[in-house]
DNA sequence: CATGAATGAGCCTTCATTCAT
DNA sequence: AATGAATGAAGGCTCATTCAT
């Protein structure tokens, strides 16, 4: 039975990737942190080794996260390679606050070789799984590279573009249409 | 006789753009600014206001020039939609310090409000102009919203997506295939 | 146990207060403060909200002492009105560092009207109190009036008034002669 | 002929008194007066050695008028030693601007002994003044002196005091009523 | 485990001053 | 005489970090 612990490094972290969705790796501060969590910084330093040391399980803990349970959860529901895949989009663009992170790990690695690394690694097993899944779809290898691009661009680019859309259409709806798009 | 000095207004813009496009709104230091322009940072309250002024002004210009000179460009060479939806494509990722600062403003947007309203109608903008390109391809409107918003995509992950790709492919190469995919 | 530490909070405040009627507001500067404590500026930020909350705070105490303290002092004392003023003239103009700094204040009240509102609540509380003892001594309201008007010019101006007096006599005792004309 | 000077040393003067009659030696900055005047700091170098300069000026120019000016209109006016002393008072708070100047100039003598130096010398000038009007109307030298100080912290609390007068008395009504007595 | 308190580095901003033109 | 531009010394504030209790 594991002690009954007061503030335990994980709610550190829950937290520490909530700042880190809302306003990036700057925004990571152990005193707003402290303060979220209704305790004083003095006690993050009990935890952790200092604020690199908390970033890096942050990085942890969100990989493990982000590749383990989504590909878990579409492989679950089963179904062809095509309804998997509407399965891994509707997954992927559901968690909101997952979805928040991984755009703020994104520029991160952009300033960060560390992340740069990491990310490289888990945006090579998610595009391996997508090319499996293409895979069933076309024969031509060069067309399921770029359907991959295409679908892998599309979910992230989906937060960043601020743009209207004419009509009644909503950016879901969009979205839907360019996914089907991708698996003609 | 020549422009005496070669307004110092505009370096602090152009070095503020530097900064933002490697490391985000919160790289845009003074003094760290100063120093790469080799004076000391107490000067550069004798051109702004302040910080924020220097940070509205840097977005003014970035927005000017993205704007008006790329679509000025792609519509100076011509040629049909399919022809300038590539020059549209190539020039967009060409310039390479723009699509850094493009990444770093729309992060920020994501924390700022008034970025965020600036960016709207920005993308709208470019929405605008692709959707009528697109439209010379597609009468289907669905259809062209989609293509738009899979290039737009395109665009913006190629820097965020760190993936590689299998075989002797090169990212642009995926690129070319995803591009040439969409103005089918 | 006794009092761990002398409650440094409350330090911050004399020092200030020290600074103020030395300086004025403007010479309130944390670093100073800081030095003067013994301790580094940064530590300041645990204490207070800013220098604005300091500076706040050290008008709350003053205030508290000054209105306080004094009426209970001259109170305690007891005797007739004449008694008890010459008390509170003896007493007004003893605490020397409080006088001090209500020049100061006085100073600063003419330019920040947050500060002017405090005093004239203040001044209003110290005339109340002047006006039931000289209302004792003399029946007529005006001359009452003017009487309270003279007696706490006097007490404000001495520090003000540089001149000398001729002949053997001393600041002290021409303000002896001028209250004594006061209470006739 | 004197040459006609774009912004002379007198201007810079005076609007150094403005502003340490508004907010203090402290508000007398380079950066403001300059603004006021419509020029660029840079000029003032061109008539001053430096901001001490300024303020040195600053308080001869003001010495000059204060003393000079108002001893000689009230002889001007003539009439027996009551009727000087009253116009006296009157003239005396009727310089608003002055007033002002004069309290700042007070408050700042407490910081400053070359100010306090040139106070007392000042001071000492208007307190002889006084000595021999009062001295016309009593013949105890100490009620002289007395009758001196009070008349003088009287001026000066005026604006410092802020109290409120009860029932519908003005304090320009107060200070008539106290000034009167002085007289008697 | 956590608090209270403090350190120190870093940043923004202001302002007197200087200087070439 | 005055401007444009810059320097440098303060001073306010934030925050990661440390440490005794």
């Amino acid at each position: 039975m594991p002690a009954a612990i007061q503030t335990p490094r994980s709610s550190w972290i829950e937290e520490g990737l909530r700042a880190l969705g809302i306003g990036g790796p700057d925004a990571v501060r152990i005193e707003s942190l402290a303060q979220a969590l209704g305790v004083t910084k003095g006690g993050f330093y009990w935890h952790f080794d200092g604020r690199n040391a908390l970033l890096r399980e942050m990085l942890d803990s969100w990989e493990r996260v982000v590749t383990e349970e989504v590909i878990v959860r579409v492989e679950a529901d089963g179904g062809d390679a095509r309804t998997r895949l509407r399965h891994l989009f509707t997954i992927a663009t559901s968690i909101d606050d997952m979805l928040k992170v991984e755009l703020a790990v994104r520029e991160w690695a952009r300033r960060d070789q560390a992340v740069a690394e990491r990310l490289r690694r888990l945006d090579n097993r998610r595009m391996d799984y997508m090319r499996s899944l293409f895979g069933a779809i076309s024969s031509d290898p060069a067309d399921v590279e770029a359907r991959c691009l295409l679908a892998f661009s599309l979910f992230l680019a989906n937060d960043y573009i601020a743009a209207d859309h004419p009509g009644r259409r909503s950016r879901s709806t969009v979205i839907k249409t360019a996914t089907e798009r991708l698996l003609m």
